[in-house]
DNA sequence: CCCTAATATTGATAACCGTCTATGTCTTCG
DNA sequence: CGAAGACATAGACGGTTATCAATATTAGGG
């Protein structure tokens, strides 16, 4: 099953795919990467997802994270959870503390899938 | 009554945002943008996508795409309105045929998001 | 004018999702 | 050890979604 990529880690074999606008997709490919825009296509997430990017050193703590928003700990961490299920974040725990922190490769399938290549005459 | 058109306005359903990994997007920001990537989050959704994308003239008639599928003509017409809806896809009607096409800035919107800019130090 | 074919809409049902409260699991510190 | 703090998990509940069968709508052809 390998897919023959650059496998930084092999946990993940996150797709996949090439552009939606370039072939249509098998079955198989739109089954792989739909997993990861579900796991986007929260607003929650979706700024999860930007404070963990953006943050100083490229990780956050949920501790910060908590702290953004008008939602339960549980709440916040069931989100964590979906977006590090969906092979979207690292997660390291050190001490007492988790660090979440965006795992590139992952975006990047997402990216080349929405990649719109011009035109097919 | 039918609000099968809801901010249907194409212009504003073309969000919006910086990438993800750039700064911290806002709640408002996030809520623009989370319904085009909730439209993408679907296996049948996807490969629709990708079939009108790459039918030749941009363009893919109702009665090509849901010989592709296994599912009911009710089901892909629904799918197509979950898109339509979203701004990922317009809709023209010629004679009793319904031809579908991208939206190419809809998706634009979505690849500006995912679009990895590197590091943050 | 009806008949047929192409899509859309409606209504029902089962599965799924986001949120909460309550509780569990570790880790550190006194 | 035992208490406190950070985070995860479990279970419950209301709202949303994907699907289908049935029906409505519209357009073109006899």
């Amino acid at each position: 099953m390998s897919k023959s990529r650059l496998a930084l880690d092999p946990a993940s074999t996150v797709a996949c795919c090439p552009p939606l606008t370039a072939q249509p997709l098998s079955q198989d490919q739109a089954d792989q990467i739909a997993p990861l825009l579900k796991a986007l296509a929260d607003p929650v997430r979706l700024r999860l997802m930007s404070l963990v990017a953006s943050h100083s050193g490229g990780e956050a703590c949920v501790c910060d994270l908590n702290d953004a928003f008008d939602l339960s700990q549980p709440t916040i961490s069931h989100h964590l959870k979906v977006l590090h299920d969906a092979g979207l974040l690292d997660r390291e725990k050190r001490g007492v503390w988790a660090y979440y922190r965006i795992r590139a490769e992952a975006l990047a399938s997402v990216a080349a899938l929405v990649a719109y290549t011009p035109a097919t005459p």
